[in-house]
DNA sequence: AGTATATACGACTTAATTAGTCGTATATAC
DNA sequence: GTATATACGACTAATTAAGTCGTATATACT
């Protein structure tokens, strides 16, 4: 509970990693996987959805991969972990508001105030606060 | 991904129950179960826990059940949470140092430095916050 | 043109975690 | 002694996360 999903963690040291790199270096997924010792192919999917999302920038072909763009590092992090793992709450109901127990449940407001402390902590801390 | 589970969850509406009645009144986990609808048997280990803990008290035999504390509401989440769930972290290094990858994980300190902020804003909030 | 290597992406399988159930023991009020 | 409540470990079911596979597409290089 209150866990990151390997996606994000994967993700988090592949940015990392493009940062350090200089700027319009490209790696590929294989290399960056080698190297920290992680599933090439999950790795791959996860800069995909981070490519689609213009987070990352992609270049197809040999000699390809992922590099860096120049506003890659002021995406914040509730953006970046929603883009891999969907919507972030404690609750479903802070999302879905169809649950059955939506009038008797007494929680909700408090949990909610949480879930918008967090939220907001994520907010304001962007991908260089992380990777650098 | 950082959803706080069921048992947490139902620990809270039954605390919040709780604390609507009069000091010294003994509910049954039958009784709250039923109201909120959940699972009786799930709710009721929550309650045996939470009881171990001294964070209720527990009255045994019929007319039982559970009741408040004086210190009940002071308890903080993180303690709350951790009682339930064992330990609370994003990541499992947060706690087990015998990661594989520790040597190469480029982002380790900064992920403990959001797990830290996470707890000590959990820290700092009591039930009472949550269930009054 | 053909080959090698990279991203793109959906479908699938496996593993791990969470949720919920069951059986049995114990305490106690009536 | 019976009914009802907590106590608690063992078990099963459901959900989610992790990882794999197959296939398509782009492109640099020979």
């Amino acid at each position: 509970m209150l866990k990151i999903t390997r996606k994000v963690e994967y993700a988090l040291i592949a940015m990392g990693h493009l940062q350090q790199k200089e700027a319009g270096q490209l790696v590929s997924a294989k290399e960056i996987a080698e190297q920290y010792g992680i599933p090439q192919e999950l790795l791959a999917k996860t800069l995909q959805k981070l490519a689609r999302e213009k987070i990352i920038q992609a270049v197809k072909g040999p000699a390809g991969g992922y590099r860096i763009r120049k506003d890659s590092n002021t995406i914040n992090m509730t953006r970046f972990i929603e883009i891999l793992e969907g919507p972030l709450g404690l609750m479903d109901c802070y999302f879905d508001t169809d649950c059955i127990q939506l009038n008797t449940c007494n929680i909700r407001t408090p949990i909610n105030r949480i879930n918008d402390s967090i939220r907001s902590m994520l907010d304001q801390m962007t991908l260089a606060d992380i990777t650098n």
